[in-house]
DNA sequence: CTGTTAGCGCGTTCAT
DNA sequence: ATGAACGCGCTAACAG
């Protein structure tokens, strides 16, 4: 490996110098061109890479982001971090993973944080409660959550979900809906949004039938849409992925979508577009919801902000 | 933060022997067991962590893999991730990430793994050429790569496309197949694959009626089922999201499938399953594939064998 | 304009 | 059984 000895010897030079030169306070402080041009080169020729091991003892910014997320099977978590990797390269951030496998809360392991020494932290999804965050509790990182807490650690980035209920619900209206089922499994987010369809709809003279909780699994929607004891207008699904999942428990049963039933989802997957019927949904802004996050962690200063964002209304085949 | 010499001072003791007790070498050096759990314990009171810039730079192992993607919005890829996350975690190893955004892989930089000096490399995904690779070349990392690649610089895990294609081969054969039709895009693995279909198809008297190539975005999809010349029996499609693509572009002309065709994909994305007509696919084994990733990147000597690895055929209502 | 020195936190000689 | 001193690669204060 090239370091700074390695050239500084090779030059004839001192390391400070050669430290100077390559961390552009040579100008600054009067180096000659000569000299200059000279560490660069041997720099370049030699594939210099500064040692971060040394520059992090040295207590230089680390530029590393940790993120967490709960769920790696999320749809949408490729997404995520696709955009933030993408800022990450743009401001030259580096990111660390951790995470929980399949919500297992309990395994959460952050020693890969304190390994590398983040400066911020990205927790990616909704959670109840975070136990595992005592231990940074001594250090004072900026963190971001992208959805929902009962425990806010720090700024928070969501989808409003007042307004999002709100949006659906004048939706329906318009379309004449006098009445819905909810399916909704227990988590966080979409417990959220559930009271928020209950209170819109309420306002808007819609009527709830039943409220069908399952955890999401094929089986349990399909057990689910059996047992329903009459159909709505629409059928109100706490995700897309549990849309696709009721049309075909529907599908099954031999009732069809949207003659018979209407289905609305939350989300706007990739997949949603080209299911038969497509899904009718909610589309978070996703790119600037995670712009927003990432500008919240790697700020100077730690915010505890809440910002909500307004999702657009998809309409398509399936309500 | 507490530091080794923090804890020294504290004690009135030397900073060599609370080193020695924290790394485990007091017995064997013998020190005093009442000296041991002072510094233990005042080890625990102040949440001492070892600084890990510190230990890196005196050459201690970082337990740190990097993690290349060439598309984050790969159905597979949070799966895979998630797969790795798993594994790293058990062995106590930090996953940084890096990838290029959308397949440009000109924007593919890897200075954060130069940053945190990683000690392995894992590519997931296929991909023509490593251009990027030459600044890797002058250090030895073991590296891996999930996916076909024509340039392989490690050690390979991918799918037996050969044996694949004879699976499906076999599978038409019984269900008395006499023409294909292929939907394939330009991609490494696609192309692959394609490969060994025509091979596989010929050998079982399974004709092609035409291959159609497309980029694979429902647009591309939908104009190439619509120039379609004739409908074969069943079209293979390079993977399930093309899949459901072809099956809803064909919907939208009133095509049923598998009544009037029938659709095979690949891969077996979570959707698979749920989407109406359900597809019939290949599912690759990916726990054992990332797990002997893993195995290879992680052992101590650099291997550079390739590891084929054979899906199991599922069969839905799609073909 | 350039070199010397100190020190970030740690493990490892070599002393004692 | 314990401590002093060194060096990993780097930057910054101080000295020419």
């Amino acid at each position: 490996m090239a370091t700074q000895k390695s050239i500084a010897d090779k030059l004839g030079l001192s390391i400070s110098l050669v430290s100077r030169v390559l961390s552009g306070k040579a100008k600054e402080i009067g180096v000659a061109q000569e000299t200059i041009q000279k560490v660069l080169d041997e720099a370049q020729r030699t594939n210099y890479t500064p040692n971060s091991a040394a520059l992090s003892l040295r207590g230089v910014k680390t530029q590393t982001l940790g993120v967490i997320t709960y769920d790696f099977e999320d749809p949408y978590f490729g997404i995520i971090l696709g955009e933030l990797h993408k800022i990450a390269k743009q401001r030259k951030f580096t990111l660390i993973l951790a995470g929980s496998y399949h919500r297992e809360e309990d395994t959460l392991d952050l020693s890969a944080f304190a390994k590398h020494n983040i400066e911020g932290l990205i927790i990616v999804g909704s959670d109840r409660n975070k136990d595992w965050y005592e231990k940074f509790t001594h250090k004072s990182i900026p963190s971001v959550q992208i959805g929902f807490t009962t425990e806010k650690i720090g700024a928070n980035i969501c989808i409003d979900e007042t307004l999002s209920a709100n949006l659906v619900a004048k939706y329906l209206q318009k379309q004449k809906t006098t009445n819905t089922t909810l399916f909704f499994n227990h988590s966080l987010s979409h417990e959220t949004f559930k009271k928020e369809y209950i209170e819109a709809f309420k306002q808007h003279d819609i009527a709830i039938l039943e409220d069908v909780i399952c955890d999401g699994s094929i089986n349990s929607v399909k057990s689910g849409v059996k047992r329903l004891k009459s159909l709505p207008d629409v059928i109100i699904a706490g995700d897309d992925i549990m849309a696709t999942k009721i049309i075909r428990s529907l599908h099954e049963i031999n009732i069809k979508v949207p003659e018979d039933v209407k289905v609305f989802g939350f989300d706007n997957i990739a997949h949603s577009r080209n299911f038969i019927p497509s899904i009718t949904t909610l589309n978070p802004p996703i790119k600037e919801m995670i712009q927003a996050a990432f500008d919240l962690v790697s700020s100077p200063k730690a915010s505890q902000e809440t910002l909500r964002f307004t999702p657009e209304l998809i309409s398509r085949e399936s309500a």
